[in-house]
DNA sequence: TCCAGTCATGACATCGATGTCATGACACCG
DNA sequence: CGGTGTCATGACATCGATGTCATGACTGGA
């Protein structure tokens, strides 16, 4: 491959004059100027970047650890890809900047993580973002104090600026919006309570109805662990089974995702149940190859992992131009809730706004 | 970040002895040796790839072009997320070979793939993977001949080493066990005839007609465009239902890949018909995340993505080292068959071995 | 005891782009 | 017409790692 120098003699100028028509730097003749050009096309010139970040002690690359690309092939994702998304997301944020991205993959081993950590390093990365493939919590390795790093769809314990999703506040929103379309009796069926997930949004849940004066029922609370291979349907299908023949079954069932939910979409119908006239599902998380093929189309709230990513990479353009160094707070993102047919408007005479459930209440 | 010349005064030695055990180049005394690692360990000191690779005049670093990023978020992708096993599959391939995999996306817009090779050859890769999101062919701009190039899941008129799927073998292997299992009546729901895979299926489907001796009834190969928004889904059902009332309908549904198959459910469902027993379905791509959840499972073939991943990968390598440069053939790829509940295995007396069936013929 | 061979180490040049400083040719102003 | 400023250009040093060659200290065999 072609360097300056070759350019240089081929147009009958020094190399410090190609470098000025490549860079647009300092003032260069008309004429020379198409020389270099014509010299560089001729020669199918690409300028080397390593001996431009050599010089320049910039290398133009953001670093991006990810599980995203190796762990979809276990068919037991408790998510969606949501990591992929932020990835994306993280890329659109990130491209106006004129950084090269450069993705590296975990291949679903974090004890390869360090490994990666130090290939960036080595490759002088200008900072960092790490893409956890569901909400929780980390711990990577100590990074030297001049490369920032962005945890997305995660936190750790030292406070490293982080981007997560408002588990909470999403479910809270979607089960409000049951509530306003005449839902009383709303199960909640939650992921597993060692996820971030599986805390967060049952908490949203419980909020949710007592903001509104319903009373919690622990009968419709349920945690399954719905993914194990084998045993994950039949836990499902058992849970729901005791939920419906409660004296007062639920009108709602709540899925921890939409995953769960099209899951639950096959049982209510091996169980005669009609969708969603007798019982009504949502879901969460709005993946989309779901919630819009399913029928009826799942009603469920949006966790925007795109807008993650995009707030991930805003984060860091911040950190490495020395802006928010020292602010800590993880940065909380919600979404909107997804009406669909899944969930029956109840009757208008069941219809309570929120005003007036309140005033019930009183 | 400390260099090499940091670490050599601080272990008072030349930075050549530092190189020598980085690199354990020449023979070093032990008590330099460790000197220069404690150094190396204090300064927290990291080898600087450009320099590196400058003076050595190779990168270690494989390109990798793809739309499987940010394509995903299109709800109308006909195919699951083959890239992105691919991509997976590409790593796998890659990671003992100690280079470092740099992804770049097109972020959906394929006039960015010139910029994108642009950047990957002014950080000198030594080859370059192009990944289709779906088996087509394609026109990639003309690379220095220097740089290998390897395409996955597509093609092109150059003769450029591809791999790609073997889509006429799978779905011949995919009907032959159809028809062992005693099914006569095999219709067949084809994705849209421009794509690679609406054209190759449907062929593989014909040659296990004919190799079994049945004969190919139009009225039962529908190409399906159910990928359509709105009116996608009504065509689909329109299709179905038309092939059900046929004199002698179809006993069993073969589908253009697992999303149709997923769509096929819910309408036979609404139908009223009862899967498998009155209408079997079969799908195409083992997408698992569908196949395997679905109510009846999916029977379905493995498009092995994983694996074509990994074979662009070793070919490309090959390149690297010079082998096999006038290949031009390009390496085709299939997969098992996966048996599952959404087909019914015919009362015995249906049950036609090929054997049986090809004496019938005579 | 002397010479060849090995070991341990360092001086220096090199990779390609670019920052710094220098130089010569003009142009414009007083 | 001399001085000052701008323009166009080049010489040279530099970034960090490493290949090449040189050097001095030993060791072992003749």
């Amino acid at each position: 491959m072609s360097t300056i120098y070759d350019v240089a003699r081929r147009a009958g100028v020094s190399p410090k004059t190609v470098s000025r028509v490549l860079n647009s730097d300092g003032p260069v003749g008309e004429k020379t100027r198409e020389a270099v050009e014509a010299a560089m096309r001729d020669l199918g010139y690409v300028r080397s970047n390593a001996a431009r970040m050599m010089r320049a002690q910039k290398s133009g690359i953001i670093g991006l650890i990810t599980g995203a690309i190796s762990t979809k092939n276990q068919p037991s994702t408790q998510q969606g890809l949501p990591d992929l998304y932020i990835v994306q997301g993280i890329q659109r944020a990130l491209e106006s900047s004129g950084m090269t991205v450069m993705i590296a993959d975990t291949a679903g081993r974090n004890d390869r993580v360090p490994h990666l950590i130090d290939t960036f390093l080595s490759h002088r990365v200008e900072g960092l973002i790490y893409v956890a493939e569901y909400h929780q919590e980390v711990n990577l390795p100590v990074l030297p104090d001049d490369t920032p790093l962005v945890l997305a769809n995660c936190f750790d314990a030292r406070g490293t600026p982080a981007v997560v999703p408002d588990d909470r506040r999403l479910q809270r929103d979607l089960v409000r919006r049951l509530i306003s379309a005449g839902h009383r009796r709303i199960a909640y069926l939650s992921l597993r309570p060692d996820m971030a997930a599986g805390r967060l949004r049952p908490q949203g849940y419980r909020e949710a109805l007592e903001e509104a004066g319903l009373p919690f029922d622990p009968a419709l609370l349920q945690h399954v662990d719905f993914d194990q291979v084998e045993i994950g349907p039949q836990l499902l299908w058992d849970t729901i089974d005791r939920m419906l023949h409660l004296d007062q079954p639920p009108t709602v069932l709540c899925c921890g995702n939409d995953q769960m939910a099209m899951m639950v979409y096959g049982i209510l119908r091996s169980m005669g149940r009609k969708m969603p006239d007798e019982v009504s599902v949502a879901g969460f998380d709005n993946y989309r190859a779901i919630a819009e093929t399913l029928y009826p189309p799942l009603t469920t709230v949006d966790l925007p992992y795109n807008a993650i990513g995009a707030r991930a990479g805003e984060r860091l353009m911040q950190l490495i131009s020395g802006e928010g160094r020292d602010d800590h707070s993880p940065v909380l993102v919600a979404g909107p809730v997804y009406w669909r047919g899944s969930v029956t408007e109840l009757r208008p005479e069941n219809v309570i706004s929120f005003k007036t459930l309140r005033e019930e209440k009183q």
